[in-house]
Order: C-alpha cells, then sequence, then structure tokens
DNA sequence: GTATGCTATGCAATTTATTGCATATGGAGT
DNA sequence: ACTCCATATGCAATAAATTGCATAGCATAC
C-alpha cells in the first residue's frame, strides 16, 4: 500500500491537515497518484493508530476543528525504509483500451466521441502541466535546484500526456477512414 | 467495476475457462489491465451467480475439470450497455513517481539504480509489442481488417513506452549531472 | 534425482478503495 | 433570494484487490 507513503512524502517537507493533503494531492501529484478525501482522511486515521503521524489541534470558529498532522521519528524512518526499497512496477488499468480492444460491437462513431472526450481531459491536463513547467522555469537557479525532482515528475506527465494525444490522432485517422 | 467488463469483452468473442482468461489477459490486455488469477476466478463466481456467464464442465484426466465459461444474453446485454457508456478517465497511482518526488531524502544512486531497473523492464515490453506489431504488419490485409482495434491498443502500449524510455533518459541525465 | 514451471482451480482473511450520506459556515456570482 | 463552490471533517456499508494458503499431476531442464 501506497498512499500511506504518498502522504508521509507531503507531510514530510510539511506539517498539514487532511484538507491540505486533499489540496497537496490535485495540486502535486495529482497527474500521477489520486486520492479521494474519503481515503485520506481514513488513513490518517490508521497510520495516527500506528504511531506514524501525530496532530495537534487547531481551533476555527464557524468551520471545523483542523487536525495537524506531522510526521513522528517512526514514521520517518518508516518512509526511508520505503524509499530504499525498490517499488514494483505500475499496476494499469485502463478501461479505455478494454473498450477499444472490444469496439466491434460498436459503431466507429461511438469510439470516436468517446476518444476525443477523453482527448479534451488530456489536452487540458497538458496545458496545465505546460504551464506548470514556464513557472519553473521562471524560478532563479537556487529556487530550481531545491524542485529538480518534482520538476522531473512533471516531466513524465508532460510527455506522457504528448503521448497519448499522438496516440489519440492515429486512432482518429483509423476511425475516420476504415481500411 | 470494469474486471467484469474486460472478463466479458474477452469472452465476447470465444468462451473459455477461468485459465484461459488468466492467459489472454497476460497475452492481450496485459500491458493495459492486468488482473491476478484469484482476481478472476472471484469475479467469475460472481458474475455467474448473477447470470452474466453460464458455464459448462470439461472433464479432464489428471487434472482438475475445466469450466467453460460463456457469455448469455443477459451478459451481452450488460455489455453493451458498458460498451455506450463513457467511461471515466484512467485512475494513475504511479509509486515511482511519488518516490521520485520525495527523493530528495535519497542519494541519488539509490533513485537512479530504481530507474534502471524500470527502464529494463519498459524495454522489454516495448520490445514484445514491436514484435507484435510485426506479426500484425505480416498479416494480409483482410485477417489485419478484422484486428484493426486489438492494434490501435497495442500502439497505445508502443507510444506510451517509448514516452517513458524518453523521459527515462531525461531523468538519468539530471541524476548524473545535478546542477 | 531434484527443482522449476505450467496446468487448473479455489478458499479465507485482510487490506484498500468506492459510494453514499452527513454537517455547517462563509463568500461569490446571477 | 438563491445557488454554487470552497472549507473542513468524518461514518458506514459495500465492493474490489491483495496476500497467503492449498492441491496435484505432468513435463522439462540441469
Amino acid at each position: 500500500m501506497s498512499l500511506k507513503h504518498a502522504i508521509m512524502v507531503l507531510l514530510e517537507t510539511e506539517a498539514g491537515s487532511g484538507y491540505d493533503l486533499l489540496k497537496r494531492f490535485k495540486q502535486r501529484l495529482g497527474f500521477f497518484w489520486q486520492a479521494s478525501h474519503q481515503q485520506i482522511y481514513q488513513q490518517l486515521k490508521v497510520m495516527h493508530q500506528s504511531e506514524l503521524i501525530a496532530y495537534t489541534i487547531e481551533k476555527q470558529q464557524g468551520k471545523p476543528d483542523r487536525k495537524i498532522y506531522a510526521m513522528t521519528q517512526a514514521g520517518h524512518k518508516e518512509l526511508l525504509a520505503w524509499l530504499n526499497q525498490a517499488c514494483k512496477p505500475q499496476k494499469i488499468n485502463d478501461s479505455l483500451l478494454v473498450k477499444l480492444y472490444g469496439g466491434h460491437l460498436l459503431d466507429n462513431s461511438v469510439l470516436l466521441n468517446e476518444i476525443r472526450l477523453h482527448k479534451d481531459q488530456h489536452k487540458k491536463a497538458l496545458l496545465i502541466m505546460l504551464e506548470m513547467e514556464q513557472q519553473y522555469k521562471k524560478l532563479d537557479n537556487n529556487e530550481r535546484k531545491g524542485l529538480v525532482l518534482p520538476y522531473l515528475t512533471l516531466r513524465r506527465g508532460i510527455l506522457g500526456e504528448q503521448a497519448w494525444l499522438d496516440w489519440a490522432r492515429e486512432v482518429e485517422e483509423y476511425l475516420l477512414n476504415p481500411k
């Protein structure tokens, strides 16, 4: 299980509440690690029970109190152990491709439609990432140095999305001109 | 849940046992849908209970009997309904990128090592897919016509792996010459 | 001869993820 | 006025995936 470790990676540099983590997931790990708020809160509870993290309460008015979680020493140790261990290859479950594989049961137009829906989303994702890349490039040398690794993950996203879009173009051509 | 639908896509063209399906998953959907044998057998049981599939028993000597599953009308209907429905974007959970993101806690050499392990696997996968592509291209027009959609999924695998390897090259450069 | 791997199925326990519900305030837009 | 969105947390039930175990013969390689 790695949601645990993803949370620790995020908490390691800065303490935060479940809600903060939710936002960090969306903003920073969004395109390679997805987690719902329920998952995060549940996981935080479990991790607190096993003392990988601790929290202090921040009182608020009108809104519910915030639990600010921070890594414990045990958590830090566990994180390092995980980082030093080889991780298994990514598990891919892509239902769009299953659908395409079984697409002979459908009209090409239905497939084309579906592909285009996905294409829009991939395009949007790419634009956001390219924008993030521009932001990174504007930073001065010193700031960039501290962000090389996150930047490399961003590059993965960019190259991945570009490849996806290249593929989508091939698919559209085939579906429009069936030979 | 889509394991159900992936199984139906595979059963739709040809009946088969759980073990047959396991092999089909590996050979045909392997790079975009992964399922363990436990998952498949459990799912077949559930699908049989809800009458999406039916089986006949094939007796064997020495080996356990084979249950040959085939789609029912209800199954076919459900499959078509699923195919006609837009599927949600793929969920990605890639722990290698989480690790890279949190990699400032590690030596570059550890990261490099890990990347290289993955690179080997991606290279192997790419070679297999390129070989499959060659096989496809050797077929005559008529045979190819029936396999266009599976071929397009193969193209996704190829373009995806190439992009992954391009990215790995960038990462290696950065890790070897930290600026 | 010994070990490994393939064929062929499955149960049980546990861990993870999803879905749906619940609450409550404050601000911005129409 | 009304709606939508963001903030902020969580429970409960269900669904799905993982891990570990179990059986057993046959073939191949070393």
